[in-house]
DNA sequence: GATTATTAGTTGACTTTATCAACTAATTTA
DNA sequence: TAAATTAGTTGATAAAGTCAACTAATAATC
């Protein structure tokens, strides 16, 4: 029945909604906060990316982004390198002190999680995964 | 291979992270935020509930939790009862204009679920479902 | 049964997150 | 070459969330 179907769907919504709330708690005892890992999370993994990438991506404001990285250079996490082709746009780069960061960051969000699966037994780990794998293949479709 | 799980389900966190994100940008153009609609929803299905109980449900603020509720009760959304038995803690409940106006939240809420369900083969929407309450299962296992 | 500890909630001060509009500098177009 | 676009910065401020100290009431214990 639809009407109980939603009402599932809105249930595991809430209860996710905690789950990562929880998860990302953690990083707020880093010495980042949530949108500024995100953002070395889109640079890391996209090395050359430019801000207006990352706005898109993350959709946040693009004068935020504009002073987060703006401290991130302070810190000597991220250079920037004016585009040749078209002098506007600056690509964004970690230096080798924020890929170590990140990946320091990195290292602790994967433990966080193996601690939870830790917990479960294989099979159970097992089920979590292809449950997870399959809503994501269902959504996209939804999406289309 | 644990490693590979780990990443999966990261990846999952990513995704569903923006799901959520887009299915609550809609209250954002509501005249409520976000943490003032899920008050406002744990207050309409636990008539009677305290102010503790909130902060436990949600995980948020007590003091961020008492300010919203002092402009809930300036808006006359909500009213607060003093237990008999212990004077200390406060009942919430919603008054008459409180339950309409979630109801009208959580009716379009309930539409926006919908739009997406009607999408998918019901099939698909089925295995959503079980998906969706079977890691709801391994998870609160892994929480014990 | 007075004193101490605990609990529920409030308040003040603050940080983090986010937005808007005006601006600079470079590039594209007409 | 002037006008329009584009990428990003800066100033001002609002909204969201947090921390710690506080009040008021109750419960515990000596």
């Amino acid at each position: 029945m639809l009407k109980q179907q939603v009402a599932d769907i809105r249930a595991f919504n809430r209860f996710y909604t905690r789950v990562i709330g929880l998860l990302n708690k953690y990083i707020l005892n880093s010495s980042f906060t949530l949108p500024e890992v995100r953002v070395l999370y889109e640079i890391y993994y996209h090395e050359s990316i430019t801000a207006g990438e990352i706005v898109q991506a993350l959709g946040i404001d693009k004068s935020y982004l504009s002073r987060m990285l703006a401290t991130f250079e302070k810190k000597k996490l991220v250079a920037k390198k004016r585009s040749g082709e078209d002098a506007r746009i600056l690509f964004l780069l970690l230096t080798a002190r924020g890929r170590k960061e990140f990946e320091m960051l990195d290292a602790a969000q994967y433990s966080q999680i193996e601690n939870i699966l830790k917990r479960l037994s294989s099979v159970d780990c097992e089920m979590l995964v292809t449950y997870m794998t399959e809503i994501k293949k269902i959504l996209a479709k939804a999406a289309t």
